[in-house]
RNA sequence: GCCGGGGUGGCGGAAUUGGUAGACGCACAGGACUUAAAAUCCUGGGCCUGGAAACGGGCGUAUGAGUUCGAUUCUCAUCCUCGGCACCA
């Protein structure tokens, strides 16, 4: 009996085996159902951290799972290979991107070996390669071509420390999502990915994704940002642009008899033709200077203290006729709507604090519908009142409530060509132009006659130039080598210039999921019968940081790629069907990061404990989408329960190594110790089963297993009794059957002790025995007035008139019914008995 | 401010969607084995309380109400907390 398991060389042995029998290979011809499962594929950043090993490990537990319960699983895996880090690292340690990038996935991919994950690595892709990034170029010509890519002069996010541009997804709290720097923003010329042309579709997409969870779809929504409402005209009333309309955009039309002004953001192009030949175009210029200069990041702050100046025009109110003013005004936002807000201060908070400040007047038009009794709310000279309401003084709209006037008044303002009803989403253009060299270059040639000129596709690829050197000062590095730029323009053959950025590095890793449907075609992207057999994703699992980011974008590219005809059109229109997304690892109270210094290696631990020891922590402390605390000493436990499962076979081996498990009967076992056992063990196969079908509760599902372990310890069984031995062994091939998808290696190997010469890996699951399931002696539960008193303990088959009989008589619950009337008896079968008394 | 989660022992977390609250694990305590320690195996435990013990009694799932024979679960209010968005007109 070897009392001692060495995981070392348990799991390295294993590791070899899977990887020379290519276990988890797999084609698109199989007459099993298909499920594709797939992971946020990493950046090779040299090393994995916890939170790999969180998402990894449940995605080989969920692959392991399914293959086991029939399906034809593809589990591929690659690398998100483009990146910043890359190049930072090239500029410190005087070496190529390209190297430092291969030699971490060299690195990294022998990491992944050593979890024991398994992959289909034929289908291996890095997205840095040519042969991948140069479908990028294609696509990136294609949609130009269908007007969904475009180029744009605009205020742009830009990280100083990046020196580069940042999407607005990538800003979080005005600080750039990778280094935390603050955000500032910069007139640049960019390309940018039409985004908003799905903006509608992804919005009702949210709707039809109940496989994902709840907190990323909501995030999404508001992130899209749908608001309903109208576009009104407001005239020029006087003045040199006299008779131009201005557009203004608002959720609020039923409150528009109460406009006392028009604002418009400093930018706008009306602000200051507007102002001019007026005694104060000087002041407002110098208004729109001053604003202009404060970081635009800053000036969106709610508690900016809100300022403008009178433009000296007036315009027309396009419902009452009225006449009021027009302000530059600094908390009007340029890129929603159209730039330009009616001011309604009566009922907007802001407009009301901007009235208050410039003495402006504030005309209430919504009357609070008050119930009887309820407080009525400040005057609106005091606060606005931003509720819906009944409309007063609002000529012949007067009385409608809010709801009917703004379906009303946009009909009635379009009939007179004054406004129509209108929709504004928060969503921008997803801009993709990055300054950086480590990403995928823009396949455009910019030529002073022809404009920007997309490369022809037969020269495609357009691959990064070696020649290049990283200093880390100054614009884009692909500018700097002159072989790369100074190219002839295809359309008129005069000297033109390459495009010197790159694309943002989220563009790769929104389509990496089509890719990994075949094997690698050196003629197209992904062979769309591929994708058509293994499209869509049914299990995609990654962080929820990514809820706005890749996870827009890879919804956005899918669709964009089906309306191109590279994704069949029977695929579905959403690339997953179901998303987990993981929770943080945390320790000492804090997401683990190097600069906070709390980082556990993962090699660290398979040193020590093994890779099964690190897979079962993972796994068990925490329901999957919850952050999980580090413990090293949950981590012992762990690592505890595998020496506990390989003791528990090792002391039993000489019993069970000449049997069979129990084939027979539940109802022939007449050893009422054995057969609790066998009760026990089918309910633990049905518990797991039943936890991993649905959500994947990793953590009650090996807590399940646990409590099977603690029964086999308690059992004894003689030598001479083989009916007590079958069904031991039944219950220890349990044990290793199912703890295989989250242990593999140590089953794997207890798998070969008891005999076997299969790889466990690839054995089937089990059903769980109906029959021995059921107990044929149940505990009833016995209460008066609802506080437990008693258990009853009596066979299933007993009559449920009965029950309460027999409940009646026990001890305990006679004394609490003594002297007391007995009003109600609740009766509820297999579980309780209530008496209810006075 | 708005939107969405969530408050259960010393800790991580369970509880078949209304039916024995605290499974499983960690930490802790006691015992066995050992010259000893480690490892391992066994036992114990929500809190308060009566009893020498066997065995009871009361209170308990953030707080307060409600529905119900019965509420961690449903309803309303309050407090706290985490995450997202945030001058979006």
């Amino acid at each position: 009996m070897n009392e001692i398991y060495d995981h070392k060389a348990t799991e390295s042995r294993w590791q070899d085996a899977w990887r020379k029998l290519h276990v988890f290979e797999v084609d698109a011809i199989s007459n099993k159902p298909k499920y594709y499962i797939l992971e946020m594929f990493p950046y090779p950043s040299g090393t994995i951290h916890m939170g790999h090993v969180r998402n990894y490990t449940m995605g080989d537990a969920m692959a392991r799972y399914k293959a086991a319960r029939g399906f034809n699983v593809m589990h591929p895996m690659g690398w998100d290979a483009f990146g910043l880090p890359a190049e930072n690292a090239a500029i410190k340690h005087k070496t190529h991107p390209a190297k430092w990038t291969y030699s971490n996935i060299a690195y990294m991919k022998r990491q992944f070996e050593r979890m024991g994950w398994l992959f289909d690595w034929r289908r291996e892709a890095a997205t840095c390669a040519p042969d991948y990034y140069r479908w990028e170029q294609l696509f990136f010509i294609q949609m130009l071509e269908k007007g969904l890519a475009y180029r744009k002069l605009s205020s742009v996010n830009w990280c100083n420390s990046c020196n580069t541009v940042l999407a607005n997804e990538q800003v979080e709290e005005g600080k750039c999502w990778r280094c935390e720097n603050d955000v500032t923003t910069k007139e640049l010329t960019q390309w940018f990915y039409k985004v908003t042309a799905y903006a509608e579709e992804l919005l009702a997409g949210c709707d039809k994704l109940p496989g994902w969870d709840e907190r990323v779809t909501t995030m999404q929504r508001h992130w899209i940002g749908k608001s309903e409402g109208a576009e009104l005209l407001f005239e020029v009333a006087d003045g040199p642009k006299k008779g131009v309309k201005i557009p203004v955009f608002t959720t609020r039309p039923d409150t528009v008899g109460g406009v006392s002004f028009l604002s418009l953001a400093p930018e706008h192009a009306l602000t200051l033709e507007l102002a001019r030949g007026a005694n104060i175009e000087a002041r407002v210029a110098a208004f729109v200077d001053k604003v202009r200069k404060i970081d635009k990041i800053k000036r969106s702050a709610e508690n900016f203290e809100k300022e403008g100046v009178a433009l000296g025009a007036h315009v027309l109110n396009p419902v009452t006729g009225e006449k009021v003013p027009v302000f530059a005004a600094n908390f009007v936002l340029m890129d929603y709507g159209s730039g330009a807000v009616m001011a309604v201060p009566a009922h907007d908070v802001r407009d009301h604090a901007f009235a208050k400040k410039y003495g402006l007047p504030i005309k209430q038009v919504i009357a609070p519908l008050l119930e009887s009794g309820a407080e009525l709310p400040r005057p609106v000279s005091e606060a606005a009142y931003t509720e819906p309401g009944r409309l007063v003084n609002s000529g012949e709209f007067t009385g409608l409530t809010s709801e009917d006037a703004k379906r009303k008044i946009p009909q009635w303002l379009e009939k007179k060509g004054a406004g129509h009803p209108t929709v504004n989403y928060k969503l921008r253009d997803w801009g993709i132009s990055r300054q950086r060299y480590w990403g995928t270059p823009i396949p455009i040639i910019h030529c002073e006659k022809c404009g920007p000129v997309p490369v022809p596709k037969h020269e495609l690829p357009v691959v990064l130039p070696e020649d290049v050197e990283f200093t880390g000062e100054g614009a884009s590095p692909l500018s700097k080598s002159a072989v790369f730029v100074n190219v002839p323009c295809p359309k008129c053959g005069a000297l033109g210039r390459r495009d010197t950025d790159t694309m943002d590095t989220f563009v790769e890793s929104s389509w990496y999921y089509l890719r990994f449907c075949s094997l690698p075609t050196p003629d197209k992207p992904f062979r769309p019968e591929d994708v058509a057999y293994w499209g869509p994703i049914d299990q995609y699992i990654g962080g929820i940081e990514h809820a706005t980011m890749h996870l827009l974008y890879f919804r956005f590219f899918h669709r964009v790629l089906q309306d191109l005809g590279w994704i069949p059109a029977g695929v579905a229109r959403e690339p997953a069907t179901n998303l987990l997304n993981q929770g943080i690892v945390y320790k000492d109270g804090a997401k683990m990061s190097k600069s906070k210094g709390n980082v556990v290696d993962p090699d660290s631990i398979i040193e020590r404990f093994g890779a099964d020891t690190a897979r079962l922590f993972i796994l068990f402390a925490a329901p999957p989408e919850k952050v999980i605390e580090w413990s090293d000493q949950g981590v012992e436990g762990s690592y505890r329960f595998i020496g506990r499962v390989w003791r528990m076979l090792q002391g039993n081996i000489s019993l069970i190594q000449d049997v069979k498990p129990y084939a027979g009967q539940q109802s022939a076992l007449n050893h009422a110790e054995a057969k609790k056992l066998r009760t026990k063990t089918h309910q633990t196969i049905q518990k797991v089963t039943n936890d991993l079908d649905h959500d994947f509760r990793f953590n009650t599902a090996i807590s399940a297993i646990m409590e099977l372990v603690n029964e086999i310890y308690s059992f004894k069984v003689e030598l001479n009794d083989q009916t007590g031995r079958e069904v031991l062994r039944e219950s220890i091939e349990t044990v290793v059957r199912l703890l295989c998808p989250f242990a593999p290696h140590v089953t794997e190997e207890l798998w070969r002790l008891l005999g076997h010469d299969s790889l466990l890996t690839l054995e089937k699951w089990r059903d769980h025995d109906a029959q021995a399931v059921l107990l044929d002696v149940i505990t009833i539960v016995v209460q008066v007035n609802g506080k437990h008193r008693a258990n009853l303990t009596i066979s299933k088959d007993v009559p449920k008139d009965e029950i309460a009989a027999m409940a009646s008589k026990d001890p305990h619950v006679v004394a609490h019914l003594k002297d007391k009337e007995l009003v109600r008896t609740v009766v509820v079968p297999g579980r309780l008995v209530n008496f209810v008394v006075k």
